[in-house]
DNA sequence: AGGGGCTTGTGCATTCATTCACATGTCATG
DNA sequence: CATGACATGTGAATGAATGCACAAGCCCCT
């Protein structure tokens, strides 16, 4: 395990992206506002079906349980322009935050054909969000060509081709922890540079590689930390009260 | 829809919460260490089953994928106190921030016996993490007293005595986003006060209960506009060299 | 016993995110 | 056309998280 620097800390480094101002397009939106936009964005669905043309950002922010000032910074980032006095017009909105979070359909790839696995291809929300789940990848020599709820699955071996043939560029990790990095790792060099974790475990990739992490048993966690706070609370409460 | 407030802009408030000092146990342990001391627990257990007895901050942080500093920091607030010079105890430590996070087994309920629901219920993290499913609940008359990989399913109108019956304290949504508001409430009226959400829905609660979100699709959607970004990136990186 | 090499804990600076508050602008109505 | 109600966009204030650098402390070796 190398260990660099000779005085102080300096773990990781985040490569910089989004950075790009040259062509005009593509402002560099904060991390804390793209958590957001989709969340908008399925906002702005439920409303438009309902035929309303033009929100305001009050209402847009109770759609999202945000609050109002949040949501027009958060927009002013995608210099959607809004009409001052009436509020932004419902369409054109959805179309520029689609446009700003890259717009077209984009095909995945999940690597881990276990329950997890599984159950992520049958998700329909993925679908629904332009990101159809088109190849499982595992390392189950049983299941080669087998058809998990419409969806194919492949030899980890063939992970190039496969990627290559479906022209996915997202991959997401669904593997135990243990066989996490290694799913990363060929996910990288089979030339994926986007990758969803979902395994239980911290694996590095290139700097020019974005990961990202969904850590379930994380979330629970942090739940139970505050169930624990509070039941104290009120075991000392109750003494005090 | 109502709207208050005269002047400007103000939404939800978070709740206030793990700010007693009271008895002196519990300090307010600040979200971002939250989610990464999980991390470091798994990195523990991990060298502690290969025998080591001490870490130090930046081997942990190579463990974690953090930075050392942040450690530091990070286990600053659980008052665990290394020694200088050493390191840490790896079970001492395994302690602290166990007991820190709550320490037993919280058993959960799973609300949504669909795709998601059941491969949640079957997923290791959480019984390994102390948190396990005792109970999957669903709208569905016809999978009412089935088991599903070993979880009994029972119909929502007996949510209440469910809960009271397995002690839950956590409740997991995995409904679709239409039931997801309905699933939380009568998580709610049940008793519960923790509650993680996996529809991709908002959804309100009283203060006082702490709600969580997973959203899956979103976290594709990040990604998604990384990729975009680096995409477009590269194309007029091209043109300029 | 004392020196040198490590490592913790933390004050400080910096960056990122949230929120406030208001000037600027739009629309509808009389 | 003028007035008033309403909303945006954004500087500025506040707060949270990160990362740095160093004093204080521990251990080993001679």
């Amino acid at each position: 395990m190398a260990i660099a620097g000779t005085t102080s800390d300096r773990g990781q480094s985040l490569g910089e992206i989004g950075v790009v101002r040259s062509d005009g397009s593509s402002s560099p939106i904060p991390e804390a506002t793209l958590t957001r936009l989709p969340v908008y964005m399925r906002g702005l669905v439920e409303v438009a079906e309902d035929g309303v043309t033009t929100v305001s950002s009050r209402q847009l922010a109770d759609l999202a349980g945000v609050n109002a000032a949040k949501v027009r910074k958060d927009l002013s980032h995608l210099g959607a322009h809004g009409k001052r006095g009436v509020g932004y017009d419902v369409n054109r909105l959805l179309t520029e935050i689609s446009g700003a979070l890259g717009g077209s359909v984009t095909p995945v790839v999940i690597v881990g054909a276990g329950n997890l696995g599984r159950a992520l291809s049958r998700y329909d929300g993925f679908m629904a969000g332009g990101f159809p789940v088109v190849a499982l990848i595992d390392s189950d020599r049983s299941l080669e060509g087998r058809m998990i709820s419409g969806v194919p699955v492949t030899h980890v071996d063939e992970m190039d081709a496969v990627v290559a043939a479906t022209g996915c560029q997202l991959g997401i990790v669904a593997t135990p922890a243990h066989a996490a990095q290694e799913a990363v790792d060929r996910l990288v060099a089979a030339g994926l540079r986007s990758v969803l974790n979902f395994a239980p475990a911290v694996v590095s990739v290139p700097s020019e590689v974005q990961l990202r992490k969904v850590d379930l048993a994380t979330e629970l966690q942090i739940l139970g930390y505050y169930e624990h706070v509070r039941i104290s609370q009120e075991a000392t409460g109750q003494a005090v009260g």
